[in-house]
DNA sequence: CGGCTTTGACCTGCGC
DNA sequence: GCGCAGGTCAAAGCCG
């Protein structure tokens, strides 16, 4: 610049002037163009601003949504409390559930003091059992065990280590104790101590129909086979399968074809999974364990006057459960199956059919039973949203989806996630109540909300955990909110029970609903108490 | 070589 | 007690 101005020539003032001029101009340019970007800038902060105050009132939101429900879920604890004072054995864990909410541990399956409590109780009234097995249709339901922050992680691990969790799952859920008494000769004396606790009523098999082209149906689990026999009344032979996900798993599964439609493949499942399970395997499992633990809390008040029969009329008055249209009818008529006929058939089983397809509605049909009335809970278009996939049939994927959905994949596919953005704080407001209100109304959507929710935070861990460590999760882990901050784990799923919102790649949406991959209807569940039912079908089966 | 499947033998419960 | 059927075991073979 200096030396510029030193030059002699006018020419080189006219350049000069030019030169400062373009100067000028570039600095003005520069000055422009830091404007703008500090203009874009300051409208970047803003929309974040905005977002961030969106995403501020999202939280207080679900905060709020979430005090509300804590609040209920505590008040209905307390009244579990105060039914169960009735009993000064009441189980600790109501008590740890009553501290205050630090860390949110959603269990499936009854705790054991909750078995113990049937072992002691065997002999008392109906309404008593009636009182248990709604509690502990809550505990297997939907158990949000909401452990004091004054617990150290010592305490915590202690207290719901995997271990611990083994000795509640053995218990849990279906609170049937999987080794038949023949084959608890054979077993450890832990396993012994165990089945001693346990009334031999206390047992259900889970059998699973769906259309599978597969030899077997894959539900997330690790199965060895370890045996096949032709069994009678069908040539397909029956595969006897173990789980193999832990050394000393309990579960067992059997596989086999449906004589009267070979598409039709026939799992059935027996006992509980005293392991952390692989994501893709808690969906199954949870469902069946749901299924398992609702047909033995309806074994366990078989007294329950006039479900046998009702199971007979076509159609029973369908109440709505605060908004969720609950039809009780009975569609296990139209089940003309192979239930595999077992030695064991005193076993209650229930029968989830996952192959029929009855119903145009977007369905929540669970929990259906040929031995109480069946229970099909409908929910209408839009609380179909809220409604869990529990997990889809032949491959046994978890799958999200809302509405019905228009196709169908094929066979080993996620189903691709149709969101409906359902974001509106009143829409979660409604969810809140609604499902507040059916969750304290009905065990059996308890149970079904369990399974679901389940299913939903373990998707959700799994996003998290993909790949590093796949196969190798903690389910208890997955349902912990991490210590010290249980809201912010809470807000960071904002609507894990709505999911309203599209988070990642993964299939994991807001709408939460049952899908069944061959057809998008219900699937029934059909229970069979054991020795009547399977002598009725054998009886269906030789005519 | 380890894990899984296959398959015949064996065990157990139940009905007659 | 015997036979049957379901369920399990375990050795052998297969496979990646």
């Amino acid at each position: 610049m200096e030396a510029r101005m030193n030059r002699p020539s006018s020419g080189c003032a006219v350049e000069e002037e030019n030169c400062v001029e373009s100067i000028g101009h570039k600095e003005r340019c520069s000055r422009e163009a830091s404007l703008d970007e500090l203009e874009s800038a300051k409208t970047e902060m803003g929309e974040v601003r905005e977002e961030n105050a969106r995403l501020k009132k999202m939280l207080e939101q679900v905060e709020k949504d979430y005090r509300s429900l804590q609040k209920r879920f505590i008040d209905i604890l307390q009244q579990e409390g105060n039914k169960n004072s009735i009993n000064p054995s009441t189980n600790h864990d109501d008590q740890d559930i009553e501290e205050v909410p630090e860390l949110v541990s959603l269990r499936l399956g009854r705790s054991p003091s909750e078995g113990k409590k049937d072992d002691n109780t065997s002999s008392s009234s109906k309404t008593r059992e009636d009182e248990q097995s709604k509690g502990s249709d809550l505990k297997l339901g939907l158990e949000y065990n909401f452990e004091g922050s004054s617990l150290e992680p010592a305490e915590l691990t202690s207290e719901r280590s995997p271990e611990n969790s083994f000795e509640e799952s053995k218990e849990a859920v279906t609170g049937e104790t999987w080794p038949p008494s023949k084959v608890l000769k054979r077993m450890r004396s832990g396993e012994d101590e165990l089945s001693s606790q346990q009334p031999s009523v206390k047992r259900a098999r889970v059998s699973v129909r769906a259309r599978c082209d597969t030899p077997t149906m894959n539900d997330g689990c690790q199965w060895r086979k370890y045996g096949q026999k032709i069994s009678k009344g069908n040539p397909c032979p029956r595969a006897y399968y173990r789980c193999t996900v832990a050394p000393t798993c309990p579960v067992r599964k059997q596989v086999q074809r449906c004589v009267e439609d070979m598409s039709i493949l026939i799992s059935t499942y027996e006992g509980n999974h005293n392991h952390p399970l692989p994501i893709s395997a808690t969906a199954m499992a949870s469902t069946t364990s749901a299924a398992a633990s609702m047909l033995l809390s309806g074994s366990s008040s078989t007294s329950q006057p006039g479900l046998g029969s009702s199971a007979a009329t076509a159609t029973t008055p369908s109440p709505n459960l605060h908004g969720l249209n609950v039809n009780l009818y009975d569609n296990s008529r139209p089940r003309p199956f192979y239930l595999p006929s077992s030695p064991s058939s005193s076993l209650p089983t229930i029968t989830l059919d996952l192959t029929t397809s009855n119903s145009p509605f977007t369905h929540f049909n669970m929990f259906s039973s040929s031995f109480p009335p069946t229970k099909t809970f409908h929910a209408t278009a839009s609380e179909s949203q809220m409604l869990p996939t529990v997990w889809g049939t032949g491959n046994g994927y978890i799958s999200y989806g809302s509405g019905s959905p228009p196709s169908r994949p094929s066979q080993g596919q996620f189903y691709q996630p149709y969101v409906k953005l359902n974001n509106q704080a009143s829409s979660q407001q409604y969810l809140t109540e609604t499902l507040t209100k059916a969750i304290t109304s009905d065990p059996s959507f308890r149970t079904v909300i369990a399974a679901a929710i389940s299913s939903i935070v373990g998707g959700e861990s799994e996003i998290e955990t993909q790949g590093k460590q796949h196969g190798g999760e903690r389910f208890d882990q997955n349902l912990k909110w991490p210590a010290g901050e249980p809201n912010k784990a809470i807000s960071s799923n904002p609507s894990y029970l709505t999911r309203t919102s599209s988070s990642s790649s993964n299939s994991q949406i807001g709408s939460l609903m049952l899908l069944q991959q061959q057809t998008p209807s219900p699937f029934s569940v059909l229970k069979s108490n054991g020795t009547t039912t399977t002598a009725d079908q054998k009886k269906e089966q030789s005519s």
